[in-house]
RNA sequence: GGGCGAUUAGCUCAGUUGGCUAGAGCGCCUCGCUUACACCGAGGAGGUCACUGGUUCGAGUCCAGUAUCGCCCA
C-alpha cells in the first residue's frame, strides 16, 4: 500500500492546497489565450474589490460562485477568462493613507502636497494592495492572474480618458451646482452610498422670526396682532442661510402671510414668506418652515421651485463663511451654540424640545456630513431632445444614457445560455432584480462624477480664462459671439500645437452656460495633451500680467526653434489664466468601464475581440444601481454591445439573527480563518451549498477555540464542507486500496490497465485497452452482464451529470451541489462501495467492480472539481497513477486522463445516455427498500449486528424474478442468512413484519410479539386513516369528473394499494395470534 | 414614503407548471470502533407549511388582506 502512504485517514487541506495551487499556476492553466482555438469563449470579469480591503464573507461567497462557473466552463473546453483586479477606491484609499501619514508624521495632506500624497498612496498600494488578491488565491480562484488589472493603471486610465473625451465631445458632460453630501473632515463630496445614517440625540429649537409689518388677524372674534411667526429646526445655525419662510398655501392660519416679509434675526435680512405645498407639512410644528436652499436637500428643491437665492454659509472645512456675518470663522457647532445664545438673549427662542434625528455620517471619516452647494461635474443621464440624441452615435437610437441602459434589459425567458447570448441583451438572475435596475435607471438622474480628492483619475478638463480685452462690454448676444470667436481661435491654435507634437485632435472646447462669457473649458485626451497646456501655463506667470502689456515682448520658455513657439505665443496673448480642474473622477466611473477597459479598449486588441462581451457578471444586489447599470451604459456607449449576457445577483450573508455582517458589530467571519481551520474546499462547499435563491443567507456564528489558543468567529456550517471533503477523501482512499494490486504496486503498471487483459479476452466483457469503437456494437449486451449495482451506479453517474449541470446552467448552485452530493454520498458511498467490499473480498466479478468503481470515482471527481478543486485535483493525481486508463462499456469515447483535472473534460451535460437505466434504478429501489426494512426490523427487535437473520419477502409475481436475481444486494447489506422471495411465500414462525408498498418483508425468529402487535396496530390505524381520506376523495363526483384522468387513475391505484396493504397487516396480526 | 423579499422540523434551508404519506443537512434519541471514513455507519423521533379569507374537485404552492422580520431606493 505504499501508494497510499501519503494519504492520511483524515483529509488535511493544508498539506494539499499549496501543492495543487502550484500545479495549476505552473501549468499556466488559469491563463487565457485569445488566439487559441475556435472553442466558444467564457468570460467573467471580477467585481474588483477595494484595494484597501481584506477578504470578507461576501467576497468568499461571490468568488466561490464565479470560480465554480469558470472551472465548469474551462473543463468543458471553453476558452475561459476570469479577469481579476482591484479597484482604487478613491476616498477609502486616500483616507487610509492620510490617516497613516497623520499618525506617523502628524502631517495633513496639505502639508505633503498633492504630488507627494499621491506618491505615498502608490507606495502604499504597491506594498499592501495585493492582500486581497493573495487571499483570493488561497480560495483557489482560478483567475488569470497575469492579467491582474487596477482601475488606476495605464490601461484603465486610457479607457477613462477616451470615454471622458467622448462624453465631453457629445455634450454629455456638464458642470453644475448641486447639493452634495459634504465631508468637512476630508473636505470632499461623498456619494449617497458612502453615507450612513445614525440616530443622534439633539434638540428641536422653535425660533421666532419677526414680521416686518405686524399683521392683525381675527381669532375667536377678537383682533390679534401677529408680530412674528415660529419655525422649528434641528440645525439653528443654518438660519444664517435662510432665504425664505414657507407655509402651506391652503393653511388658513398662514394664508394671509404669503407674500409678506419677515426679518431674519441676527442678520436682520428681509426674506419673503412663500407658499410651498410640497415642502410644508401642515401638521408638523407650527406649519411654518425656514428654507435654507444651500444646506438642505428638501429646501434646495423648494428653492429651485420658487426661484429663491441660495446662500452658502459654510467653508469647505465646516466653518461659517463670510455670509454668516458676525459668525464668520466659527466652527458650525460653535456657531450653533452662539446663534442659540444670541437668539435667547433677544427672546426669540420660543421653546426647545429634545429631538432625535437621523444624521448622515460619512462612512470614510465617521463625521456628520453637511448638505453643501458646490460645483460638480455631471454626466447627463436623462432624455435629450430627439435631434441631439440622434447626433450621438453612442446612444444607438436611445433618447439618453439611462434609457440606453434600460433598453438593454431582456425580460423574456430564454431556455439556454446560447439563446441569451444570441439575444444580445442583459438577463438578470433572479429575474426580479431587473425591476431594481429599471426602477433606478428610470429616475434618469444625472450622475455626479467629480470628487474632491487627489487619488484617482484627475478630471481632464482645464479652465481657460480669456483675456478680458477679447470679450468687451457688449450685449449678451455680442459677448456670446465674441466668446465663440475666442474659442474657435483657441481651438485652432491648440490643434496646430497638438499637430506639432502628435496630439492632434486631442483638445475639445466647451463653453459653460453657468460661467461668464470669458471662460471656457478645454478637455484633453492624453497626458501629452495635458503637458502642452501645462507648458503654456508655465509661461502665463505671473497670472494676468500678459494682457497688461500686450505690446511688450512676451518671454516664454518654449524656445523659438520649437515648432510650438509661434502658436504658444498666440495662445498666451489671448489667455489670461489656465488651470486644470483639481478634482478626480468618481471611482465608479473607472469601474463602469471595467468589462472593456481591462481588455484593452480603446485599442482593438485580440482580447477585446475574443472576450467581449463577457458571459456573466456576479455581484451583490446593492451594486445593481451603482455598477451594473453603469457598466451596461458604458459598454453600449463605447462598444455598442452589452458587457455581459447574464447578471447573477448573489445573496447577502447575515449572522444568525438576520443582521448583515458589519465590522462595527464584529459579527462576521474571516474567510482566511476558515481556510486555515477547515480548508478552502470546505469554505467553498459551504458557500455553494448555502446559495439557494433566497436573497439572504443566515449563518449562525459561533466562537471556535483553536489548539494554539486563538479564538475566532466561525460557524457550524463550515463543518458541513469539511465533513464532505473528509468523506470524499476516505471514499477515494478506499477505492484506491481496492484498485491497488496485491503486491502494493498499481495493477496498471504491470498490465497497462485496470486488470489483466487476459480476463477480458476470456469473457469479452470489458476492455479498457480496446478502442471504444470496437466495443460499441455489443456494448449494451456487455453492460447487461454486469451485476445490478454496477449498472445502477453507472445510471446514477449519468443522472448526476445531467442534474448537476441543469442546476448550474440556471445558477442554482445549492441544487447542483446537492445533486452531486446525493450521488456521491448516498449512492456511491452508502450503497455501491458497501457492495464492492463483498465483491472484492469474495473475488466475485471483482475486476468489473474495480473498473466501474474507477469510472464512478473519475466522474465524481470531475463533477465535484468546480466546487472543491483542491481535494479533487489531489485525488485525481492518485487515481491517474493507479488507473491511467478508464472506461466502461457503452461509452463512445475514451476518458481523457492525461492532464490535471482542472483542464480535463467535464462530464457531458446530457450525461451518458448509454448508461441511463430507469428499469435498473427501479429494481434497485426495491432492493433498497427491502434492505432498509430488514435493517429496521433488526434494529427495532434488537438483533445484534453480527447475527444473520432469515428473511422472507413477498412481492407481486412480476418482480419476483428480478429481485431473486439480485438478492445478493439484500443479503450483503442487511446480513441476511436464508432468503426466500416469492409471491406468496408463507410467513415464517415468529417473524417480524414490515409492509412497504406492495412488498412484505418478514424477518424470522426475532419477534417480540407484544411490541410487534403494537407496531402493527399503529400501522393499521395509519393505513385506515389514509384509506378513509382517499375513499372520500374518490367518491367525490366533482373530483372524479373534473380532475385529469391520469390523476384520478393514480388515486384509484393508490387506494387499491392501500387496501391491499391494510389486508396484509390484518393478516399479519391474525397470524401473530 | 416607494419597491422587493422572507415566514415550512429545535436550527439552516429545499419543495419546478397546484395532484401519492411535505424533504435534506445539522442538532436530538437508540444501536454500532463491520480491515475507507466516529469529520463515520445503521435506525428512529420530530412539522395545523405565520395568520385570515378567497379561487379550485384539490392549495405549502395561485389571489387578497393581516402580522412579524429583513433588504434596497428615497
Amino acid at each position: 500500500m505504499s501508494a497510499l502512504d501519503d494519504l492520511p485517514t483524515t483529509y488535511d487541506p493544508r498539506s494539499v492546497e499549496s501543492d495543487m495551487n502550484r500545479l495549476w499556476v505552473d501549468g499556466n492553466h488559469f491563463h487565457a489565450d485569445p488566439t487559441a482555438g475556435q472553442d466558444p469563449t467564457y468570460t467573467i470579469v471580477i467585481p474588483p474589490p477595494n484595494v484597501t480591503g481584506a477578504l470578507h464573507g461576501g467576497h468568499a461567497l461571490n468568488n466561490t460562485l464565479q470560480d465554480i462557473l469558470i472551472r465548469w466552463h474551462r473543463m468543458h473546453g471553453c476558452n475561459t477568462l476570469w479577469m481579476p483586479g482591484t479597484d482604487h477606491a478613491g476616498i477609502a484609499t486616500q483616507a487610509v493613507v492620510e490617516k497613516r501619514v497623520f499618525e506617523n508624521e502628524k502631517k495633513s495632506r496639505h502639508d505633503l502636497g498633492r504630488d507627494e500624497l499621491v506618491r505615498r498612496i502608490w507606495e502604499w498600494k504597491e506594498q499592501y494592495g495585493n492582500r486581497i488578491i493573495e487571499q483570493l488565491k488561497l480560495m483557489g480562484c482560478s483567475c488569470d492572474w497575469e492579467r491582474t488589472r487596477f482601475t488606476l493603471d495605464d490601461m484603465c486610465a486610457r479607457a477613462v480618458r477616451h470615454t471622458f473625451f467622448k462624453l465631453f465631445k457629445d455634450g454629455l458632460i456638464v458642470r453644475g451646482k448641486r447639493l452634495v453630501n459634504w465631508d468637512t473632515h476630508l473636505q470632499t463630496a461623498v456619494a449617497d452610498d458612502e453615507v450612513y445614517h445614525e440616530k443622534v440625540k439633539g434638540h428641536l429649537w422653535h425660533i421666532r422670526y419677526p414680521l416686518k409689518n405686524p399683521l392683525v388677524q381675527k381669532r375667536d372674534g377678537r383682533d390679534v396682532q401677529v408680530s412674528f411667526l415660529v419655525v422649528a429646526t434641528t440645525r439653528p445655525e443654518t438660519m444664517l442661510g435662510d432665504t425664505a419662510v414657507a407655509v402651506h398655501p391652503e393653511d388658513p392660519r398662514w394664508q394671509p402671510l404669503i407674500g409678506k416679509t419677515v426679518i431674519l434675526p441676527l442678520l436682520n435680512k428681509e426674506i419673503p414668506v412663500i407658499a410651498d405645498p410640497i415642502l410644508v407639512d401642515r401638521e408638523f410644528g407650527s406649519g411654518c418652515v425656514k428654507v435654507t436652499p444651500a444646506h438642505d436637500p428638501n429646501d434646495y428643491a423648494c428653492g429651485q421651485r420658487n426661484g429663491l437665492a441660495m446662500v452658502n454659509i459654510l467653508t469647505p472645512d465646516g466653518k461659517i463663511n463670510e455670509n454668516g456675518g458676525p459668525y464668520a470663522g466659527l466652527d458650525r457647532y460653535a456657531a450653533r451654540k452662539q446663534v442659540v445664545a444670541d437668539l435667547e438673549e433677544q427672546g426669540l427662542i420660543e421653546r426647545i424640545e429634545d429631538h432625535e434625528s437621523d444624521v448622515g455620517h460619512s462612512d470614510r471619516s465617521k463625521t456628520p456630513v453637511e448638505p453643501y452647494l458646490s460645483d460638480q461635474w455631471f454626466i447627463r443621464m436623462g432624455d435629450l431632445d430627439r435631434e441631439e440624441a440622434s447626433r450621438i452615435e453612442g446612444l444607438h437610437g436611445s433618447a439618453g444614457l439611462a434609457q440606453l441602459a434600460m433598453d438593454m434589459v431582456c425580460e423574456q425567458e430564454h431556455a439556454s445560455a446560447e439563446e441569451r447570448k444570441a439575444c444580445g441583451k442583459v438577463h438578470f438572475f433572479p429575474g426580479r432584480y431587473a425591476k431594481t435596475y429599471l426602477d433606478w435607471l428610470g429616475e434618469k438622474r444625472d450622475w455626479c462624477i467629480s470628487r474632491q480628492l487627489w487619488w484617482g483619475h484627475r478630471i481632464p478638463v482645464w479652465r481657460v480664462r480669456f483675456h478680458s480685452r477679447l470679450i468687451d462690454h457688449a450685449t449678451e448676444h455680442e459677448m456670446r459671439s465674441q466668446q465663440q470667436e475666442a474659442m474657435r481661435q483657441l481651438k485652432a491654435d491648440l490643434d496646430e500645437m497638438g499637430a506639432a507634437v502628435g496630439c492632434q485632435g486631442q483638445f475639445l472646447l466647451a463653453a459653460t452656460d453657468e460661467e461668464s462669457p470669458w471662460v471656457c473649458y478645454v478637455c484633453t485626451l492624453s497626458n501629452a495633451a495635458d503637458k502642452q497646456l501645462a507648458d503654456i501655463r508655465e509661461d502665463l506667470t505671473p497670472a494676468g500680467m500678459v494682457g497688461l502689456f500686450e505690446n511688450d515682448e512676451i518671454q516664454i520658455t518654449i524656445p523659438p526653434l520649437d515648432p510650438r513657439f509661434e502658436v504658444s505665443r498666440r495662445i498666451i496673448s489671448h489667455v489670461q489664466s489656465l488651470e486644470r480642474d483639481p478634482d478626480v473622477l468618481d471611482t465608479w466611473f473607472s469601474s463602469a468601464l471595467w468589462p472593456h477597459s481591462t481588455l484593452g479598449w480603446p485599442e482593438d486588441t485580440a482580447e477585446l475581440r475574443r472576450y467581449y462581451p463577457g458571459s456573466v457578471l456576479s455581484t451583490a444586489r446593492e451594486i445593481i444601481t451603482l455598477w451594473v447599470a453603469r457598466m451596461v451604459l458604458t459598454g453600449m456607449y463605447n462598444l455598442g454591445k452589452v458587457p455581459f449576457h447574464d447578471v447573477y445577483i448573489h445573496a447577502v450573508i447575515q449572522d444568525g439573527q438576520g443582521r448583515p455582517f458589519k465590522k462595527t458589530l464584529g459579527n462576521g467571519f474571516d474567510p482566511v480563518d476558515i481556510i486555515e481551520v477547515y480548508g478552502a474546499d470546505a469554505l467553498r462547499y459551504t458557500m455553494a451549498s448555502l446559495t439557494t435563491e433566497t436573497q439572504d443567507i443566515r449563518m449562525p456564528m459561533k466562537k471556535v477555540k483553536l489548539d494554539d489558543g486563538r479564538e475566532l468567529q466561525s460557524s457550524e456550517r463550515f463543518e458541513l464542507g469539511r465533513n464532505f471533503c473528509n468523506k470524499l477523501w476516505n471514499a477515494a482512499r478506499f477505492a484506491f486500496m481496492n484498485l491497488v494490486g496485491e503486491n502494493g504496486t498499481p495493477q496498471a503498471s504491470t498490465s497497462r490497465g485496470l486488470q489483466p487483459a487476459r480476463s477480458f479476452e476470456r469473457d469479452q466483457r470489458l476492455s479498457p485497452e480496446e478502442p471504444p469503437r470496437g466495443l460499441k456494437p455489443r456494448g449494451s449486451l456487455v453492460l447487461d452482464a454486469l451485476p445490478i449495482e454496477d449498472r445502477w451506479i453507472l445510471a446514477r453517474v449519468s443522472r448526476a451529470c445531467v442534474e448537476v449541470q441543469d442546476a448550474l446552467a440556471s445558477f442554482q448552485f445549492s441544487r447542483a451541489l446537492t445533486c452531486a452530493r446525493d450521488f456521491f454520498w448516498d449512492a456511491l458511498c452508502d450503497w455501491y462501495l458497501e457492495l464492492v467490499k463483498s465483491r472484492v473480498r469474495e473475488n466475485r466479478q471483482a475486476a468489473e467492480a474495480r473498473q466501474v468503481l474507477a469510472f464512478a470515482l473519475d466522474q465524481s471527481l470531475r463533477l465535484l472539481h468546480p466546487f472543491v478543486p483542491f481535494i479533487t485535483e489531489r485525488l485525481w493525481r492518485q487515481l491517474n497513477d493507479l488507473v491511467p486508463h478508464r472506461s466502461v462499456p457503452c461509452l463512445d469515447k475514451k476518458l481523457d486522463t492525461d492532464h490535471p483535472l482542472i483542464v480535463s473534460d467535464y462530464p457531458p451535460a446530457e450525461g451518458w445516455p448509454a448508461l441511463d437505466n430507469p428499469q435498473v434504478e427501479a429494481v434497485f429501489a426495491d432492493l433498497q427498500t427491502a434492505t432498509r426494512a430488514v435493517r429496521d426490523i433488526r434494529q427495532t427487535q434488537n438483533v445484534p449486528p453480527r447475527q444473520a437473520v432469515d428473511v422472507t419477502i413477498r412481492v407481486p409475481a412480476g418482480r419476483v424474478e428480478s429481485l431473486k436475481r439480485e438478492a445478493h444486494v439484500i443479503r450483503h447489506l442487511a446480513n441476511v442468512g436464508g432468503l426466500t422471495i416469492a409471491e406468496d411465500a408463507p410467513k415464517p414462525a415468529g417473524a417480524a413484519t414490515l409492509v412497504i408498498g406492495d412488498m412484505q418483508i418478514f424477518v424470522a425468529g426475532v419477534i417480540d410479539p407484544a411490541a410487534e402487535r403494537t407496531r402493527l396496530q399503529k400501522e393499521l390505524q395509519n393505513l385506515e386513516k389514509q384509506i378513509t381520506g382517499l375513499a372520500s376523495k374518490l367518491s367525490n363526483e366533482s373530483f372524479v369528473g373534473r380532475a385529469p384522468a391520469d390523476v384520478v387513475q393514480r388515486e384509484r391505484d393508490r387506494l387499491a394499494d392501500l387496501r391491499a396493504r391494510c389486508n396484509t397487516v390484518l393478516r399479519t396480526i391474525a397470524e401473530l395470534d
